[in-house]
DNA sequence: CTGAAAGCGCTTACAG
DNA sequence: CTGAAAGCGCTTACAG
């Protein structure tokens, strides 16, 4: 029986000399690379086990030359919808073997750009940055080393990396829904300017126009952030300027969705009754709303497994090669909100 | 001027011949330690800025022989309880050198005490482990190597390193706060064994003593993961089987309270004016339902803290002498719910 | 205050 | 299929 270490976890070498065999053969094994006899594989398999041998991370990413990190930049860990993107995404990545390092920009354009330039603690092998704000003209003249991917709502250039779901699509999927139930007054809560409409926008005045339905101006209302208090304040302004009050409203998030509903409230309008609601995003509590929320939910995991498989693109033949853009599903889930 | 390397970060090494000096120097002056000189310490930093340098963090950890990573143990980070603790945590951590690694067990006590028992993908500095399910006894009799902190609602030896808000005062602020609303029958949904009570059921109990109000076990309804589902159908069946509903309730978490409040709408009662509802949480959407929740809301970054301290504690100390109790703030946020 | 060198625990050409 | 050895980029006694 040989000398065992005093202190300290198991090492590669540990595993070996009980195994009888290399490092290299231990290391074969791990990492399951070809060329290992079923015998010799079996030993090893059973002093990884006997010694408790667990890789050091550290020592294989400074072997390897790689950080072993991807930065997830997000507005908030505390907004729901962010806080599940990032619990599908540590575990998605943690499969294929990356840490995710989350950053939180608080939605500050700034610190979202200042996060696209890859001004990181610490090195990153990747990074996905979900924004809200960001522009794509903050990403075209990017000078980028970093493999990178984009989770937005908003438009880019065909060259960008960038995941998300078809907004324009799942837009005039909602005013459907809303028309479908009777809808006639669609009112907008969170369009961007209508003059350069962002896809979302695009897919409510396209289902207007399949639906026949006028678009009335003084219904389409902006929002910045997506917060429950820029949704009761936009709808507040809409009921108390617009001639005739909405019979239908699309929410830009399931947020929004909730403060529209605070005002239609107030003003004794009742969910659906009176005016319907859909939103968008399928927070983890729109089911506990009362009345519980239509909405279009993203498929998440679909959108976390691109944006890895666009990142490992990059990686693998270069970030200006591999590129090129992600679209993922959307469901529209229906609740009580909508007749 | 010195050949370039053609390719990669720069190093150490990079700096130090560009500063002139050697690495221990650039290192010293990196880990902030004493006896550099102001001119050379000056030098050192502009050579760090002119090559760009950041530090290799694998190779720091080999050599220091630490991960640099904690692990975070949550049922789940799409709930947004633990989405805003992690994102508080995530940085406080940040601040202190570490990574975090997120770990989600999704409540099921199988695999919260196998993350307790330090069964992660790899190594970890230390854990911070959040439960609902935990026992005491999950820990009593643990062999335990790494540095723990368990955050959790429920009661823990003295000796457990163990941070919270005081639960039991938290319950009876609740109940008084009712009580001073002019409540007389107040339900607790959510409670734990009245045989072996919980902390927030203790303070339950204390508060109806101290408002001198009579407990009536009907109004008292257990619910097990704390969802807007269970909270919904424990009020139902206290509706469907109670002699008269209650007056005030206490929900055990905002989103047990969202549940409650859906059980309510559909029993024609009206809140507040018939049933006044509180939560536990402060959950980011609290302020944006109709009604706005009234909420006892615990100070998430004095939890963050606390367990980084307690961690820190058990590192310097050794996992064994450094333990002991912390105990966060909490505050009351009166908003629609309540009278 | 500074320098030369060993060592952290892996991976990976290179030989065999 | 396996082994001996260099190297990844840091830190840290140890000498000076």
């Amino acid at each position: 029986m040989s000398v065992e270490r005093s202190a300290g976890p198991a090492r590669l070498i540990d595993v070996a000399e009980r195994a009888g065999v290399s490092m290299k053969t231990v290391s074969n094994v791990i990492n399951e690379y070809a060329h290992v006899s079923a015998r010799t594989r079996e030993r090893v398999v059973a002093a990884i086990e006997e010694v408790g041998y667990r890789p050091n991370l550290s020592a294989r990413n400074l072997a390897r030359g790689r950080a072993g990190v991807i930065a997830l930049v997000v507005p908030q860990l505390s907004l729901p919808y962010f806080a599940s993107l990032a619990g599908i995404l540590v575990r998605a990545a943690e499969a294929r073997g990356w840490f995710v390092l989350i950053h939180q920009t608080d939605g500050d354009p700034d610190a979202e750009r200042a996060a696209l330039a890859g001004n990181f603690p610490q090195r990153v092998d990747g990074m996905i940055v979900s924004s809200q704000m960001l522009d794509p003209s903050d990403v075209a003249g990017m000078n980028r080393s970093t493999p990178l991917v984009i989770l937005s709502n908003r438009e880019f250039d065909p060259g960008t990396p960038h995941v998300s779901i078809d907004n324009r699509a799942a837009g005039a999927v909602a005013v459907r829904h809303l028309a479908t139930g009777g809808a006639r007054r669609i009112a907008l809560i969170g369009a961007s300017d209508l003059d350069s409409p962002a896809p979302r926008t695009k897919g409510y005045l396209d289902g207007l126009e399949n639906a026949g339905l006028p678009l009335f101006p003084e219904l389409v209302r902006p929002v910045t952030r997506g917060t429950g208090d820029e949704g009761e304040r936009a709808t507040e302004e809409l009921l108390s300027e617009a001639a005739e009050p909405p019979d239908g409203i699309v929410a830009i998030t399931d947020w929004v969705a909730m403060g529209v509903m605070r005002a239609l409230h107030r003003h004794g309008l009742v969910v659906p009754e009176d005016v319907s609601v859909i939103g968008f995003d399928d927070i983890p509590y729109a089911r506990s709303l009362t009345p519980s929320l239509t909405t279009l939910a993203p498929d998440r995991h679909g959108i976390a497994t691109m944006a890895l498989d666009l990142l490992q693109r990059q990686m693998d033949q270069g970030v200006a090669v591999g590129q090129g853009s992600l679209q993922a599903g959307f469901t529209l889930i229906v609740r009580e909100t909508t007749r």
